[in-house]
DNA sequence: ATAGAGTTTATCGCATAACGATAGAAAGCC
DNA sequence: GGCTTTCTATCGTTATGCGATAAACTCTAT
């Protein structure tokens, strides 16, 4: 412990009320205002597309005069707009900048794109390429099938990684102890009457994928989706993301939806791969 | 008359150290560590897509320090990620949330995304609904055709307003010094032997746009792109936005293009303003 | 008009939170 | 092995962000 120590000196009777203003939120090198910053941005969304500064501050937990710091702060960036005569605050496009420099940047997206453009053109069905974070998967690139025009699936999407066949599929490749963690951190639920979502039930089904190389959720999130996914490995041989094939259940039987297409998703998804 | 000068103080006397300090970097009110957070953020992309502490520091002009407080703090609130072996980091999956509450909370998408899919059905045509910030315009929804899968934009995509049928179009609906504004602070150059980038050719264009109703863009970013765009204005009468439906040009010469898509652009941007 | 509630905008002294220099540890590289 | 380079941790200082408050608006009702 202290063998390192030098002189417990500087300042041992000191520490007049400790553990108060110990500067923990996130460690010593945590700066603050970013965090704040970015609770000014994500209160806003689909509840409240617009905002003015006393709702700000409500909103956000914050005092009005730090409201008015990051509202003045986000606006000069760029981030906010201001209506002139309304005071009300709303998000720009410019928001759009920072996903865009990570779709531009990520080698994983640069490597999977032809791969799923392929599969787009031999399915004719929409092909989604996802990440997980933590305990849910993101749609990352997404090429829509003309057929069905799901509006709420967009780029930036969260779905829970265990009610969906992505999520499944790079679980399958992870140590099961860390899958079940990974489970276990869920707020389990069913969100229609397939969704399998009891944790025994959950380790069956990624025991499964494992051996079959793919996983597949069939109305497990939106009555009527089926959907078909391989995971991406990188260099290591952990799985980094996932490539999945979503179509109507109304088209495809079950074992339809495997005969015709788990080939291909593993195809796809071994070719992105780096093992 | 600048009302959004923060006033450099004609309280005179006062400040002993005027001019040194000035807490002048964008306002009294700016805090200066978000542009800080942003400025790491950005240091990722094409050209770097992973980086490491000393790397960030360069690239971004901070010091040492300054980069690993805010890796840190960026870590911590999950936009990057470090690998434990390289000391690399490179950004997270979660830069889409941003953009996506923007999507979700915008009410112009919002309005506009069943006109979108409805001209995309039409026409089977790349449909773009895009936005302008300053001299650039946005993409903000897309619906891909699926003859040409064009990867090099994607939502976020920026491209000068001047040489882009939207950017043409939502100019037009400006007054016109505002517009001429706009094109004086774009950086005016040919892409394309067809680009039009000179002032007076543009401001023509703009004016026959503006009587049209629609606006046309012929090869002058990419080669075999062509496109027509109209048009959304908010309840004021100002352009907030752009329908446009790109394609090639090996398939439809200049007159096909206006005879068959005027018409609809023009249709589904007057159905989602608000005039 | 006038008061009055509910805003937004501007100011300012204070304490803390961010700063930046530096030194120790760790990892690569001749 | 010594050498360079990069990462991690610590610490005293003060500039920087904080937050209370007051002034200036805006709207609404009377």
């Amino acid at each position: 412990m202290s063998l390192t120590e030098p002189r417990a000196d500087e300042a041992p009777a000191a520490r007049p009320d400790a553990g108060k203003s110990t500067r923990d939120k996130g460690g010593a090198l945590m700066v603050n205002s970013v965090e704040k910053a970015f609770r000014v941005l994500y209160a806003f969304g689909r509840q409240h597309q617009t905002l003015n500064l006393s709702q700000v501050a409500a909103e956000t937990g914050m005092d009005l005069s730090a409201a008015q710091r990051f509202t003045h702060t986000l606006t000069r960036l760029g981030y906010l707009h201001k209506d002139a005569e309304t005071k009300r605050f709303e998000l720009t496009a410019k928001t759009l900048d920072l996903g865009y420099h990570f779709i531009r940047g990520s080698r994983l997206v640069d490597r999977a794109m032809p791969y799923l453009m392929h599969l787009s053109k031999e399915t004719e069905e929409t092909v989604n390429l996802t990440m997980r974070d933590a305990t849910e998967i993101i749609f990352v690139s997404r090429f829509l099938s003309r057929h069905v025009l799901n509006t709420d699936v967009i780029i930036g999407t969260r779905m829970p990684a265990y009610c969906t066949a992505p999520g499944i599929a790079m679980l399958s490749r992870l140590p099961e102890d860390e899958a079940m963690a990974v489970i276990d951190a869920s707020d389990l639920k069913a969100y229609t009457p397939s969704t399998t979502w009891q944790r025994e039930a959950l380790r069956e089904k990624i025991r499964q994928a494992a051996a079959q190389g793919y996983a597949t959720a069939f109305e497990e999130v939106y009555l009527g989706d089926a959907s078909i996914a391989a995971p991406i490995l990188d260099h290591r041989g952990r799985p980094e993301g996932a490539v999945n094939v979503a179509v109507s259940c109304s088209r495809y039987s079950r074992d339809d939806v495997v005969t015709r297409f788990s080939a291909l998703v593993i195809a796809a998804a071994h070719a992105v791969s780096r093992v």
